[in-house]
DNA sequence: TAGATTGTTAATCGATTAACAATC
DNA sequence: TAGATTGTTAATCGATTAACAATC
């Protein structure tokens, strides 16, 4: 078991998706030039991914047995243990993420929600209670939760952060495009969806200006 | 100007976040080291990142024009000439992207949703039509579409992929959880949340344990 | 001019990929 | 045994960071 960089952490969903569906097929097991050859990546990569996340090590030859790889997987992910989260902005953005029902698979539960927007403080969102921000710092001490989601604009981010992090949160999951800056031991994971469309939108720029690798001088 | 790499690009939005509040305060010329400084990042990088979207150099001892830095990078973002998308797949992801206004502002606009489900086709969300996905086809061709979102279920994905590069579409944002396979000149960008809430778990996870650099044997 | 900031070339770092011996 | 697959050590690759001369 190694420590896994935040790359390969990020390829185990893909890896429980694709080992999930050969589960459910009814494969026991599978070697790694398998899966390389049909998710499309290296072969050397899968192989030390699984090694990585496998305590009991794979058999030449055979390769590795599909639940335990699942099993070990969801394990480091922590999709068993359920974590508590609490959202700031009930906008639209926010909206979303609390209508999103696909969280309690990977074990994100979003408590409740926060805004000071007084025309929804009080309202239900999916069944989630929304908060006036001032009740913020009491409930995720109270309910000692980790992450805070932060869903509202640019401009009160930073601010959002302070209180979160002044809450006895541990991790943010951060959706406006800021930078933001907290105490070291505080765990930040950017979500920039202007970040991923910046990648996509530049692909077509570029296709459309004609700029290819001839056209250079 | 140079090729950007994906990270440099995918750092754009947060620049352009921050020189716009530069901007909006007054701020006419701004120096790379100051602005490293106030996003916490490497000041060649910065520089660099600077020197790559400036067709006009930066001037030693000022440093560059805030506004033409602005619309610099929101050229190579393609913010400014609006892109067509479709989204297939009407769940909970796909309506809660149809309802977040955000992305008008990243150039993107989301013409229409399409799904299977009988009860939701012919019904609008936020405004925007749900057509039946045998439509799908026929509409990407007539208004030339070039961006397809999924957001339908693992299993599907790889169908609709299909039918998507099918229809003429050139970049797929995929928010499936799955690898798709696509033909090379098909550009496909993963938004995958349960990746990122890896990265974030883990940390959680991993504290929990009591696992840090200390406590290695 | 003096000094801060730029652009660029070289060094470092981390992740990916290749090579190969060990193993079932 | 023979051969496929594993785990691991070495080479490659790309991005980040450092060093430094050029410039306003």
């Amino acid at each position: 078991m190694v420590v896994l960089s935040p790359q390969a952490l990020q390829r185990m969903p893909y890896y429980l998706q694709y080992l999930k569906s050969l589960s459910a097929c009814g494969t026991a097991v599978i070697a790694a030039p398998a899966v390389a050859e049909a998710m499309r990546l290296n072969e050397v990569q899968v192989r030390k991914d699984f090694a990585a996340v496998s305590p009991s090590k794979g058999k030449p030859k055979t390769g590795f047995v599909v639940t335990e790889l699942i099993a070990n997987m969801e394990g480091i992910l922590g999709y068993h243990n359920t974590k508590d989260a609490v959202l700031v902005g009930a906008g639209s953005l926010g909206k979303a993420l609390l209508s999103y029902r696909g969280f309690q698979s990977y074990g994100l539960r979003i408590l409740a929600a926060f805004d000071v927007d007084e025309r929804i403080v009080g309202t239900q969102i999916e069944n989630k209670p929304v908060f006036s921000v001032n009740k913020l710092g009491e409930l995720c001490e109270r309910l000692r939760v980790q992450i805070g989601i932060i869903a509202v604009p640019d401009r009160e981010a930073q601010r959002v952060c302070d209180a979160l992090v002044q809450s006895g949160i541990r991790a943010v999951w951060n959706f406006a495009p800021v930078h933001l800056t907290a105490p070291k031991d505080i765990f930040i994971k950017n979500e920039n969806m202007a970040a991923s469309l910046a990648v996509l939108s530049n692909y077509l720029e570029a296709g459309a200006a004609g700029v290819t690798e001839e056209s250079k001088p």
